[in-house]
DNA sequence: TCATATTGGTTGTGTCTTACAACTATCTAC
DNA sequence: GTAGATAGTTGTAAGACACAACCAATATGA
């Protein structure tokens, strides 16, 4: 189905994009450090944070499965939230088992600061560039975007598995 | 010079940068962990040797450098490789105080093989769009790329200072 | 209906990743 | 040749994470 040219012109689009993801993962990574200190607050604290106040209460179980996390670091994750002033936990009450993790209204306006911030740094950056690669950038990136998330869903975290 | 329409559209892509690369983080991240304990290393250990490989030789503030870490995580860092029989530190003989990391053989070959783990996952991964799309996807990653480097590079690690 | 299995969360424990600070050894410049 | 800069190491501490053991509530089914 695919020739020759097709392949080779794959596995030389793989190698551009494992260098830049390696880049950028380590890039990112750092920004984020420093990052999540100016509001008071450590990185997955932030993440946590963007996860409550963007997709509404969460429990402990649909914290961890949105940031990949087991449960009980989500657990912890949740309580820092907590401690931090930036979400309460309340009892389910359809479920007593379960957790509803709400943001606070600190909570809220902290990631609306830092959602700022962010928002503010990326239209710099994307500034430089033409409107059409812009859009097509940030299009294909999040089409990229998707593919490995479903990818990364497809195969779960099954470490030391042959395929 | 820019309008209000182009405006609003950098604030679209924007914020749609934001939300493809806090979910890419966590996604790269998720998957970095389970895949390095595959080759019996740690995470950043990948890493490291992927520096180490790829640049050649490096001394300890290189490697911080590469990977934008302290220098004395980098040390910790080059200790490990040395342990885990993937790296070999010895002494710059242009500067006795300098350290010279390379890659052993066992290295590079653990190096190789996660490398063509990787693009064979990446290439089934971009299997999946068209021709065109794909190489514009990785191009403009890498573009992307390159740009939130120079910006993180320009800004240091600069911690609460108000921009 | 009551024993059993399942599920949601928490806590104990250990490893990895990282930064900051203090220190040693070497090099450089005046 | 001393003062200061630079390369690296080690001490220390905190954050991020997983796995396992656990408890409490719910669902199952005999």
């Amino acid at each position: 189905m695919t020739t020759t040219i097709t392949d080779k012109s794959i596995a030389q689009d793989a190698a551009a994009l494992s260098q830049a993801f390696s880049e950028l993962i380590r890039l990112v990574q750092f920004r984020d450090r420093d990052r999540a200190c100016c509001y008071g607050m450590t990185v997955s604290q932030c993440y946590g944070l963007k996860a409550v106040c963007e997709t509404g209460p969460l429990s402990v179980n649909e914290l961890a499965g949105a940031l990949y996390l087991e449960k009980s670091t989500a657990s912890r994750l949740a309580r820092g939230l907590e401690e931090a002033g930036l979400a309460e936990r309340s009892p389910d009450p359809e479920d007593r088992r379960s957790v509803r993790l709400a943001a606070t209204e600190a909570g809220r306006r902290a990631h609306a600061g830092i959602e700022a911030d962010l928002q503010r740094e990326y239209a710099t950056l994307l500034a430089d560039f033409e409107p059409e690669v812009r859009s097509a950038m940030t299009e294909l990136l999040g089409r990229l975007t998707r593919a490995v998330g479903s990818r990364v869903e497809a195969e779960g975290g099954s470490c030391c598995v042959v395929r």
